[in-house]
DNA sequence: TTATAATACGAGCCATAACTCATATTTGGC
DNA sequence: GCCAAATATGAGTTATGGCTCGTATTATAA
């Protein structure tokens, strides 16, 4: 008799795999209408339709199931950066920084007020700081797609320029889309933020010597 | 006989007023030393030499406490932001970008790693609503100070130019004190982001057939 | 068909921690 | 020194919710 190695079953049946669809649908649709506090385990099994029991064969534990779906949530909009991305991975700095700020409000539209819940009210402990950060992934791309431009960018050091295009689009995505979305009915945030960046890159090395105007 | 009403007493004496201090002081160190998660009044109250009675004397829940700390954490923030800018309410662009970017530095070097445990780990709800939200009063102080110098600003909509004044140095001195100090050894980041700010504010309007080099 | 594995079930166990309350002590004013 | 109000105490109550486990059902393979 084998004795069975503790970590959880990995869904084998078609009907186990929507039972863990189900419970991960729940789980979203709870924290987006009722918040991280009414988001019980017990809760999440009823509203997905099956027994707590289930619940507990697919997920060690609450936090690795909410974990499981940051994950996914963040991977989503990873991936909708990449693909608005690929197209652009040779043009010039003002599409790509234009398409960058475009991909970057279109990843945080995915499903903002899940992502409010994951920013505000669910705690980043534990089993979260195994999340591969989608900050750095994107940090890393743009590092790639930098170089090729060296000598029409101001700023020399591109990992520190990248870092902060990564930090500059997110935090102001971030701004837009949960707290200030009438700032993006025109364009005129998504136009703002373009130049912003695009400035920085193209005609950095002011200082205060060079005051003009 | 009076019936006293439901809010906790404001302390009166002195002892009263060490007690409560006592509390808030050990709230932020068990935040900061053991995480969101340890943090229950019993511990809070055994490490802060108090029973726990006397912790419920002052506030009604653990919620209350809590939010009482973020909103102190908050304004020591908001006030050395203040203190720091007010020498620089009539200054010209490139002293006051590089000045705000400074303090903002500054002001999230007061407790970073409270900082951190209240940006990742506490939940930010309920009693924590209420918490008067610093970005948008330091918002409304950079819109104040643009004011006088809106024919040397490129952006014309100066509203739109203080959020993202607000939203970038906030983001970008957050994640360098609290995920890469390193960053911050040589002042490398805090030039470059008051390059970003300065020339966003004093060289707008790129645009595609702005092209050149 | 039958045996075994996979999946599903859900009542209830149990640890945790927020919070109460009856009582004791300290204080400041008179 | 005395009294009322302020402050302090901590054992105990209680609600909650994460999670287990013994059992039942369904699928698959032989």
């Amino acid at each position: 008799m084998k004795i069975p190695i503790k970590p959880r079953k990995q869904p084998q049946q078609e009907r186990s795999k929507i039972t863990v669809d189900a419970i991960l649908t729940a789980t979203a649709r709870i924290l987006t209408e009722e918040g991280y506090q009414k988001a019980s385990t017990n809760r999440i099994a009823e509203l997905a339709g099956v027994s707590i029991g289930s619940l507990y064969q697919y997920f060690p534990n609450k936090e690795s199931l909410v974990a499981t779906l940051f994950e996914k949530h963040l991977n989503s909009m990873v991936e909708i950066m990449e693909s608005k991305l690929s197209h652009v991975r040779d043009a010039p700095l003002e599409i790509a920084v234009s398409e960058l700020v475009k991909a970057a409000i279109a990843a945080h539209a995915v499903n903002p007020k899940l992502h409010k819940v994951f920013s505000e009210e669910v705690p980043r402990i534990g089993r979260f700081k195994e999340v591969p950060n989608a900050g750095e992934r994107i940090t890393k791309m743009l590092r790639v797609y930098l170089e090729p431009w060296r000598d029409r960018i101001h700023p020399k050091n591109l990992d520190l320029t990248a870092f902060i295009l990564e930090r500059t689009v997110e935090s102001l995505s971030h701004a837009a889309v949960i707290e200030y979305p009438e700032l993006l009915i025109n364009g005129e945030l998504e136009q703002e933020v373009s130049n912003l960046l695009l400035l920085y890159l193209t005609r950095s090395e002011i200082s205060r010597n060079n005051i003009e105007n």
